[in-house]
DNA sequence: GTGAAAGCGCTAACAC
DNA sequence: GTGTTAGCGCTTTCAC
C-alpha cells in the first residue's frame, strides 16, 4: 500500500500548482489545451486516482445517486434499478442501492445513511409499512432531490414516476370479459396505497362499462403474498361463490390462487381465467404461464433518473415537481385465454 | 435549505471545543459522561447531521462496504446481499451495491467507482466474462480488502466464500440414483469456472461410487440459460439417448429442460427426474416443483461480511486470506421423487 | 492561463 | 478530561 498520488504530486512533477492540475483534470477551458494534455498524461504516468471524497467534501457534490427499494430481488425493482443506472451512469453518477425490506425503521435508517453519505439525490419506492414521511422531509429540507416511483403519495411535494394502474387493471379485466368469463374476483391490498386503490377502480369501471354488476363479495383484501392468494382462493371455493376469473393486484397472489385451483383440479384457463400484476420471471414458468400487466419497469427507472438530473440542473430556480404516468402493457399468456373447443365442453 | 449544523456550532453552544464535541459524539471514554450527555443533547436540539464525507476524508474510513454482483435480481445474490447487510449494518457499515450485469467492462467501472467512493472493502462475485483480474489487483494494491464469493479464483490472494459444489452435485446425483433413475445427464458450463468443474466432478464420482459408468455423451455444456436448457434437452431427445434424469448446474437450465419434457408429454418425475442448482423462488412454483441444491446464500453473505470485518480488524498484522467452504443442502421436491404406484406403470 | 490562499467538516496526535 | 493544532485532498474565489 504505497502512498497515493495526489494532485500536488502531479503539480510538483510538472512545476505547476495544484489548482492548475485540478482544473486540467476537470477539463476546465481556462487551462490551455497543452497543459491539460500534459497534466492528464502525468496523471496516468503517476497512476493518479482521484479522491472523490475530498472532492465531495469541498464541492458538496458526491456524484452518487441513492436508491431505496423494498428488495432488489424482484424483477420489477431490479429492472427499475437497471433503468436508473443506464441514465445515471451516462451522466457520471454512481448509484448506491439500499433495501428497506419493506420495513419502516430500516427505511428511516437507509435514508439517514444516504444523507450521511452525501448523496446528490435519492430515488425511492417506499416500504409498504411507511405511513409517516418525516424521514423523507428531512431529505427535502437538506436540499437533496427526492424522486418517488411506483408507490406515490400526496404528502410530499416531489417528482414521481408511476404507471397507470387504473388503466392496467381496466385492460386486464376487459380482457377477461372478452374471453367470456362472467364472475371476476379481484385480489387487492391496503386501500390507502394508491396503486391498489387505482387497480380496484380500474377493475370496477371495466365491469361497469360492460354491464357486469360490481359485487363487493368478490373483493379480497390481503397482503397479496403467496399464502394470501391461497387463502383468498380457498375462501372463494369454500363459499361456493361461482367465481370463474381473477384479476390479482400482485403476481404472488395470482400464483397462490393458481396453486389452489390446480389442487382442486379446476382447469386453467378453461374453467378459470387469471391475470396478475407485475411481470416476474416465474410468471412465464408456471403451468399454464400467467397473463400479467407489465409495468415497463426499465422505463420507470429511466424516467426517475431523468427527473433527478433535471432537478439538480435547475439548481437555484425552484424546481417544480413533476408526475410522470407511464402506460402499462397487458401481456396475454395462457392463463387467461380460452380455447374454442374446450369452451364448448363446459 | 438552511445552513447545516456542524460540530463547531455545538461546540460554541456549549463553550467547549470542536474536538471535545467530536470525541463526545463518538463516545470516546476520555470525555466525561456528563459532557457526552450534554453534547449529545445539544446535537439533537440543533438537529446536527454528521458529515460522513468529512469524517471519511479525515480518517480514511468511509464505513461503506462495496458489493459487486452480476445482478441483484436473483434469489441467490439478493440473499447473499441480505446476509452481508445483516453483519455489516450491525458493525456500523453501510453497503453500496453495484451490478456488473456479467459484463467485464462494467465490472471494471464499478470497481473504480467503489475505489473512488473510498469504500473500506469490497465483496464480489465476479462476472462470467471476467478472465483478467487487474482491476481487482488495483483494489488490493490500494489496501482495500477484497472478498470473493461463489465464483473463486487462484489468481488473487484474497479470502473467499464458496459452497462445496462437488458435494452438492454428488448429493443430487446420488439422490436420483436412489430413486431408481438409470441414465442421468448433466448440464454444465465453461469448465474453466471452478464451480462448474466441481459440479461435474461430483456428478461423475457419485455415478462411479454406485457402479454406473460415466458417459461423455451425457454431458452438455452451454451457458445454462433457459434456451440452453431447452436446446440440450431437445438434443437428448433427438439423439434418442434414453436419458431418464438430469442434474443441471443451473436453475434456468433445469427449467428449460422441464419445458421441453412437458411439451413432449414426458412425465416428470415418473419418466424423468430433475434436480437443479441454486434455489430461485420460481423453482417451487413450477409444475412439478423442482428439486434443487440449496446454497444457503444468506450464510454465504454472513461469512463474507465477517471475513471483511476480520480483515479490517487485523489492520497492520498482515492478514492471511481464508477460504470458507459451506455445505450445500439438497432440497427434494416433486421433480425427482418417484411415486411407487406410478413406477409400476412404466 | 495560472497561482495563492482559504477552507469544506471532521479527526487525532500532542499538549497540559 | 479537554484544548490546540494541523491537516485529509480537493475546489474555487480572487488575484494578476
Amino acid at each position: 500500500m504505497k502512498k497515493k498520488t495526489t494532485i500536488h504530486d502531479i503539480a510538483e512533477n510538472l512545476h505547476v500548482t495544484a489548482s492548475t492540475v485540478s482544473r486540467a483534470l476537470n477539463n476546465n477551458p481556462r487551462i490551455s489545451l497543452k497543459t491539460r494534455k500534459l497534466v492528464q498524461q502525468a496523471a496516468i504516468k503517476l497512476n493518479y486516482q482521484p479522491n472523490n471524497i475530498a472532492a465531495a467534501l469541498r464541492s458538496g457534490k458526491s456524484n452518487i445517486l441513492g436508491i431505496i427499494v423494498p428488495t432488489a430481488d424482484r424483477s420489477f425493482f431490479s429492472s427499475v434499478i437497471y433503468g436508473i443506472e443506464e441514465i445515471a451512469n451516462t451522466a457520471g453518477f454512481n448509484v448506491m442501492i439500499c433495501q428497506s425490506h419493506d420495513n419502516y425503521e430500516n427505511e428511516v435508517d437507509k435514508v439517514q445513511a444516504l444523507l450521511n453519505a452525501g448523496v446528490d439525490g435519492v430515488i425511492v419506492s417506499y416500504a409498504k409499512e411507511t405511513k409517516d414521511f418525516k424521514h423523507f422531509k428531512k431529505l427535502i429540507n437538506n436540499g437533496t432531490p427526492l424522486i418517488l416511483f411506483d408507490r406515490s403519495t400526496n404528502e410530499l411535494e416531489v417528482s414521481q414516476v408511476v404507471i397507470d394502474d387504473y388503466l392496467g387493471s381496466y385492460m386486464a379485466t376487459e380482457h377477461l370479459i372478452s374471453q367470456g368469463y362472467l364472475r371476476i374476483a379481484h385480489f387487492t391490498s391496503n386501500a390507502k396505497i394508491s396503486i391498489y386503490k387505482d387497480r380496484l377502480r380500474g377493475y370496477q369501471e371495466a365491469l361497469e362499462a360492460h354491464g357486469i354488476p360490481f359485487d363487493e363479495e368478490l373483493i379480497f383484501e390481503s397482503n397479496l403474498q403467496l399464502e394470501d392468494g391461497r387463502a383468498s382462493m380457498l375462501e372463494i371455493l369454500g363459499k361456493g361463490l361461482k367465481v370463474d376469473a381473477l384479476v390479482s393486484a400482485s403476481a404472488m397472489g395470482a400464483m397462490g390462487a393458481m396453486q389452489v385451483l390446480k389442487e382442486h383440479k379446476i382447469k386453467i384457463p378453461d374453467q378459470f381465467g387469471i391475470v396478475g400484476f407485475a411481470n416476474e420471471t416465474f410468471m412465464s414458468f408456471t403451468d399454464p404461464p400467467l397473463s400479467t400487466v407489465e409495468q415497463h419497469s426499465k422505463r420507470i427507472g429511466n424516467s426517475a433518473a431523468e427527473l433527478f438530473l433535471q432537478e439538480i440542473a435547475s439548481s437555484q430556480s425552484k424546481f417544480i415537481p413533476q408526475k410522470i404516468v407511464l402506460k402499462p402493457e397487458l401481456i396475454i399468456r395462457e392463463s387467461s385465454v380460452r380455447t374454442g373447443e374446450e369452451l364448448k365442453k363446459i
